[in-house]
DNA sequence: TTCGTTAGTTCAGTATATATGAACTATTGA
DNA sequence: TCAATAGTTCATATATACTGAACTAACGAA
C-alpha cells in the first residue's frame, strides 16, 4: 500500500480546489470536517450522500483521495483508522476567504432545498 | 440547430459554477468577460490557452456551452456571431462574493506563475 | 505466532465525460 | 443563388469516475 502523500501549499491549485468541491458529496465531507473540532475517520462519512443511500467504501476512499490530493484535507493513519482533518489555516493563508465563501454558498443552497419541501 | 438556452437563477447551482470554473481555460474566459465592459464573441477566445496553442473551434464551442449551462454567461446570437456576456449581477445576488473571490485567487496564482519565471 | 476483526485501499470492468477534425447550419453580403 | 464567416453538431478516440470484489495493514486475543 502506497504511503499517504499530501501536496505542499505551493502545489495546491485553485482549479484543484474547485474541482474537488464541485461534487456535493465531497463538499459536504469537507464542510463537516471544517465544522467539527476533531479529526474524523473515513467511515464517519459513509452515510453522507443525500437520500440516505450509503456510499461504497471504495467510492468514499476515492473521494477522500481527491480531497486530499487537492490539498483540502490531511489524512493520517492512527491504528486501523485514517484520521482526516481540514487544512483550514493553510488554505486561508493561500486563498483568503474563497473557500469559506464557497461553503457559505453551499449552506445557503442546502437550506433552500430543505425549506422548499 | 437547437436554440440557445440559459438556466434561470433558480436553476444555477454551486456545484455547476465550481465545476465550470475548475478548468483554467474556462476560468480565463469568464475572467476576461467579467473584466471587459462589452460583450465578446466566441472567436475572441480561440487563443486563450496558455502556451499560445489555439483551441479547436469545436472545443471552444463546448467550453462556452459549459459556462452557459452553468449560468456564468449569457450567449445571444447577433448576426453571424454569438455575443457573450457575464451574468455578474445575477450571480452576485445569488452567491454573494464567492465568484469574485474565486477570480481573485486565480489572478493571484497567475501572477505568481509569471513572477517565478 | 496465528487468527479474526476492523478500516481502508487497490484492481478491473464498465460507464460516463472530454477533445477534436470533419461535416453541417445560420446569417449576411455580393 | 453563391460564397464567406461564425458557430454547432457528430463521430470517434481518449481519459476519468464509479463500484463490487479482492486485497492489505494494524491491532487484539488466544
Amino acid at each position: 500500500m502506497r504511503p499517504i502523500v499530501h501536496p505542499t501549499p505551493d502545489e495546491i491549485t485553485v482549479e484543484g480546489i474547485l474541482y474537488a468541491l464541485s461534487d456535493p458529496v465531497r463538499a459536504r465531507i469537507y464542510a463537516q470536517l471544517a465544522e467539527a473540532a476533531c479529526a474524523r475517520n473515513c467511515a464517519a462519512f459513509l452515510d453522507i450522500a443525500p437520500g440516505g443511500k450509503p456510499l461504497a467504501k471504495s467510492t468514499l476512499s476515492m473521494q477522500m483521495r481527491i480531497l486530499r490530493e487537492a490539498g483540502l484535507i490531511r489524512s493520517e493513519r492512527q491504528g486501523v483508522e485514517v484520521k482526516n482533518t481540514p487544512r483550514c489555516a493553510e488554505l486561508k493563508e493561500k486563498f483568503g476567504p474563497m473557500i469559506e465563501e464557497i461553503m457559505k454558498a453551499y449552506q445557503k443552497s442546502e437550506g433552500k432545498k430543505r425549506g422548499r419541501r
